[in-house]
DNA sequence: TTAATAAATGAGTGAACACTCACATTAGGA
DNA sequence: TCCTAATGTGAGTGTTCACTCATTTATTAA
């Protein structure tokens, strides 16, 4: 009995590359599994299909983090903290794996038809975590939806730079500045 | 002479919203035609190749909105007026065409690499309004595509939400909030 | 009405694709 | 050492793709 799950972490790890270089659709087999250095059959000894890699790649990781985050809010009381963990923990994991979060970021539009609404992902943990927030009476009541949009929105975006090299230093030294700025967007002009 | 200039606009737009919906490389020449009704051949009469379409259609909109842009904030002359009209206008904009915009904003990942530096995006207009800023005084100096980064994270992300229908009503009436958002990010934590 | 010209057509073409399968190779327990 | 079962292989297969082109259709200027 051989061991394949080296050469399955292998494709994961060349597939996750090339889906952030040219695209999922626009990435073949052979692609993959030239730059790999295995043979084109030998991907379908650990995928079932193109698609099934991609969505095993997109999923696990993308409920993974979401789970982590959650747990990490869990450790505090109030909207403030739990914001700045979870911004300090996006950020170390970034810097830590870029491009699976590259992945994450970008692969978005085409896999997230297939998350269905009953599973948790970040944004629905952070639009809970805000609605408590408010509910608390910490931050103004405003839409959640449009609330949880906007520090995503600066979180992300910022992701987005550094992933096109447009930022080049690390996103974890960032994470203070970055928690300030969402905080301020939801606590409103100066207030708190 | 009979003018195809009708036919080369309903590929156009059928084109748009068959990419956004699937994605570039996921959407074929038949797809197009077929929604279109017309034959596949038609379409090479008008653009040379689905490439050169998914592209015509992204840089023709993406540096004329550039353009637009730069034009409107050369109206004002501070940094917190230029920002909230520039910000009302992508908003007017985005309800006005939210297909076309839902596919400026996707299929980034694929065309931004064929942007060369030299063009002017509304990126770059936007770091260079916010480096004026910083010059005269108006907001405290920190990193420009920091900066930059967060500001368009805040907006970019709202409509993200509003394209997947995560939020509902129009953006226009939130100008006024994001802007806000934006200002409060950009100034700190309640100076000002 | 007609001639001239551009637009539209859709079957056809070669290339590239995802995926298969009969076979070769390897590792580890007996 | 040898057997066994899982892993690895790559030429082969049917399909789908972007794109072409000889032909037809529609428009308009004369």
């Amino acid at each position: 009995m051989r061991d394949g799950s080296k050469t399955k972490e292998l494709i994961a790890r060349t597939a996750l590359q090339l889906f952030v270089d040219k695209g999922v659709t626009a990435t073949t087999i052979r692609d993959i599994a030239g730059v790999a250095g295995i043979a084109e059959g030998t991907l379908y000894r650990h995928y079932e299909s193109k698609d099934q890699l991609a969505w095993e790649l997109f999923s696990t990781n993308y409920l993974a983090f979401a789970e982590e985050l959650d747990c990490l809010q869990e450790g505090y009381d109030n909207l403030k903290d739990k914001l700045t963990a979870m911004i300090r923990q996006f950020c170390t994991f970034f810097d830590r794996d870029p491009v699976l979060f590259s992945y994450l970021l970008l692969a978005q539009h085409g896999q997230l038809k297939k998350v269905t609404p009953e599973m948790e992902t970040a944004v629905t943990v952070l639009q809970k975590v805000i609605a408590q927030g408010m509910a608390r009476g910490e931050v103004p009541e405003m839409e959640v939806e449009l609330a949880a949009a906007m520090v995503l929105g600066v979180v992300l975006e910022v992701a987005v730079f550094k992933a096109y090299s447009r930022i080049t230093q690390d996103l974890a030294p960032l994470s203070e500045k970055l928690a300030a700025a969402c905080w301020c967007v939801l606590a409103g002009n100066g207030t708190h």
